[in-house]
DNA sequence: AAAATACGTAACTTTATGGTTACAAGTCAA
DNA sequence: TTGACTTGTAACCATAAAGTTACGTATTTT
């Protein structure tokens, strides 16, 4: 029963997860490439990557017997949206100091 | 060993946690009045609150025998500033493409 | 053809999550 | 002071998450 937005905000909800898209910034990478980075197992990381590729953080490309991961900032503007919304709430609440303030 | 915004993204991650950050925009609610909303049970909902708690997306006041909950946006701008930079890779990306449709 | 490489996945373990019911403590009303 | 109300928390259960090792398969190298 979880969702679109439930499944970006828990792939977000790990450090690691956070740090292969961080790496994924600068340029595509393979799986081993990826996992030299961390501490824990290749099978590991594919997991993260798995968990990624389901909330379509990520894409990933096959060549040869590589596959190259590389980000997919997309789903982010659903976070974007989400936190609209609550921007708006913060600033009426700064608007509503502010008149306060003005009106006294 | 889970930071400050893993615990606030994976607050978000849960879609009753996000209900109750909207139904406490608009007003302050004891823990009564927000159990109403949901099927689950009280002490379900007061753990949900306890999370809230901690990654300090709300804040209690105590009224006699009740307990008042209101929103605290505050740490969403950690979630603000850590899509401030993704952001930012994405305009350079359409940045990327715009110079090379300019330059061809 | 055989060996090495890159990867995914299955099976397993440990710990976290999200729910439940039962109960204790503080506060209010009669 | 007794009884009801509001809440938090402990103990428990089922399921999911995050890691491990072992292994199968596709691809490349020799």
């Amino acid at each position: 029963m979880s969702n679109r937005i439930d499944n970006i905000f828990s792939a977000l909800a790990d450090g690691s997860r956070r740090q292969i898209l961080m790496m994924l910034t600068e340029k595509e990478m393979h799986v081993n490439n990826i996992a030299q980075n961390f501490k824990f197992s290749r099978p590991a990381v594919s997991k993260h990557l798995r968990i990624l590729e389901k909330s379509k953080l990520v894409k990933a490309r096959k060549d040869g017997r590589e596959r190259f991961y590389r980000i997919n900032p997309e789903p982010l503007n659903e976070v974007y949206k989400w936190l609209e919304f609550y921007n708006k709430f913060w600033d009426d609440k700064l608007n509503s100091l502010k008149n306060f303030v003005e009106n006294n």
